[in-house]
DNA sequence: GTGGTCTAGACCACG
DNA sequence: GTGGTCTAGACCACC
């Protein structure tokens, strides 16, 4: 797989795997119908605890990415997903941008950052 | 003073405290050498507990933001703030960016939303 | 685990916790990798509040001596610790050898003291 | 008079004043039967609350260094001072002695930094 | 008046 | 099982 987690950064392992699937899921590396890998080989993969993978993919199937059908994998779902409520969206937004503002970035830098980030998150696959 | 939480949110009350008085020194609106607001004023006007904003408190001044004088009060540092890494970042940002982009928002959308914040995150005070 | 809490004390008990795990870590008997006892067991043992020992663990973590790992435990970090500006260091010893001198011990007898209290801070563990 | 205090230190002010009196008797530059300056000229002197100063000479008289008569103002005592428990004393030299030793000093650097600061603590006046 | 510490006990998040 | 957060309320230290 081309997830990867690190044991050192502040999100929890599963949540930096709920976010590694949509990241992949929003580059188009992963599309509808496609089936996941096991929880026990992602597990194995990565050196977590199983429930961790566990946890991640029911987490991505209630958020509505994963239609999870007993004995035969983890499917993305046809529908990628529910909206994300903006405002919660924008809020994470805020708090971004104001570390960047007090980390001394003008807005001519932060926006060039944002569209690097942008066009290495659509680089591969067909995106939208 | 203009600091608000919601106890639905994720992020954990003293965190959200934590937050907003980043982003009103981001905005200027408080600036070195200005004086928090009392612990404890703080603390009925948002209807949370005395400690929760200890803890706000005390985690800004372990950051660098806040110098406290223990019988006097919490003002604004002259150094307001240490560097974040610049890799932990991208990293928040790209995590967000990825929510956008599975909304739906495309490229344009993104960076006016992203322009739109970083205004209102400026608005007040003169900035610098 | 090794530590003692003095309630007779002025510093604080955590800081008194924070103090002795450092304490360990210089001495080496405390090495990187090793995992510290659970909060709530420390707590026990010492006859003290687990807010306490959690206050504790929290600020050795900011310091970078500790990575805590959520569901797992805290354990001693490769890094240990940032260090502590030596202008600051210098301040407390002159504080402290004021005191040695305003009670009557003279030079030999105070290097002499700081000699013993060097021995016994690295008898234990391999040191480096 | 000789005395600083430094708002951006740790120790409380009224700590810092006295740490800085009993510096003056260690090295001699304040002797039995010398007066020191009222209440409200150091105070003013040092751009600090009256009462600050009043908190710090009480401490002073309480611990047997000046003798307080009132309307003559402060006299350092003929007996300056009792003993400190040793066992205290003892104990914070341990602190700090681990933060060096924290710091990556070896045993050879401390005690040359030892005897550098009781040489300067000494330089002045006859000592003893 | 200010902020800091501590307790007792509840509940949540993570693995 | 682990650590983290929050509350309610007490008491202390500093200015």
């Amino acid at each position: 797989m081309f997830l990867t987690v690190d044991l050192d950064e502040k999100r929890p392992l599963y949540q930096q795997v709920v976010d590694g699937v949509k990241a992949l899921i929003a580059a188009g590396e992963l599309r509808e119908g496609m089936t996941l890998p096991p929880v026990r080989q992602v597990a194995g993969d990565l050196g977590v605890n199983l429930n961790t993978i566990a946890t991640a993919y029911r987490q991505l199937k209630d958020e509505g990415f994963l239609t999870v059908r007993h004995g035969s994998g983890a499917v993305v779902s046809s529908r990628s997903g529910r909206a994300v409520e903006e405002g919660e969206l924008r809020r994470s937004l805020r708090t971004v941008l104001t570390q960047f503002v007090l980390g001394g970035f003008n807005d001519r830098d932060i926006v060039g950052v944002v569209r690097q980030e942008l066009a290495a998150l659509r680089q591969k696959g067909t995106s939208r």
